[in-house]
DNA sequence: ACTGAATTTAGAATCATTCTAAGTTTAGTC
DNA sequence: GACTAAACTTAGAATGATTCTAAATTCAGT
């Protein structure tokens, strides 16, 4: 008999499947200093998974971001990016150095209802980025 | 002698150089009913200028962009929009048709103010996308 | 017409990402 | 412990958007 009652096999959200790959992919994305690319995810993996395919840092990503595991930061243009920030917040994105920094835009859930309400449109998320000049490179 | 006054020369901004190719690229996107990917303004243009090449409509792309006369738009992933909305404006985009309508969020320019104030951050160009469901696909 | 700068062209190259098909691992069952 | 189907990983090809390159063309100013 499964180890799973039928309760739960119902009504319980599903576990986390973390594969080794996977585990990997999470670890380099939780230890990062910075957001990455899967690029940089991909080179840092591969230290520890040597053998690990390009794809399979691709299909771990598009896990872990269903799951709410990681975000993925869409900057514009460029590469996608991933963050172990799971909160709502937006980015400040230096145009010289290209720096990202997170800071929280205050009462966007207000806007997302007066948006409802002016134009019927449902918004579930928000992106919002700001560009411009970091401190640094403002001399 | 030169046609242009050495005031001119200094002080006159450049006046547009706008190309047989640059303008069809500028029509189109002043045509179009909705934003245009740079695939598509190559199809729209080619019905015009038939020897255009691929290239050079990014080229005008850019170079529109770059003198303010079209806004390209990234919205988090696909294929960069042109906008003949000059005016600084967010995306309300639907996952459901994909469709992009055009929406205002108020008070950016203050939310600007306060970054500065409180990250020391300059951001010069906001840019704001809602991800939801349009009123059509409610149901 | 002459000259240098800017632009256009065609196609190759690049980069991020997705797809495919075959092989491997895993969880659950006899 | 072997059997099976589902899920996952792998390697490499394919795709799609965009940029680059080098040669040919056009243009502005003399």
């Amino acid at each position: 008999m499964s180890a799973r009652t039928r309760a739960e096999r119902t009504t319980m959200p599903t576990p986390l499947q973390l594969t080794r790959q996977r585990e990997a992919v999470l670890a380099v994305i939780q230890e990062a200093e910075k957001h990455l690319t899967a690029q940089e995810i991909y080179d840092r993996v591969r230290q520890r998974l040597p053998g690990i395919a390009y794809a399979t840092v691709y299909n771990a990503l598009a896990y872990l971001s269903q799951v709410g595991q990681v975000q993925a930061v869409h900057l514009g243009s460029g590469a996608t990016l991933y963050d172990r920030n799971l909160a709502r917040h937006d980015h400040l994105v230096c145009r010289q150095c290209g720096k990202v920094s997170d800071y929280c835009f205050p009462d966007l859930d207000r806007a997302l209802e007066e948006i409802a309400h002016t134009t019927g449109f449902r918004a579930q998320k928000v992106e919002l980025i700001f560009i411009g000049l970091c401190p640094d490179c403002q001399r």
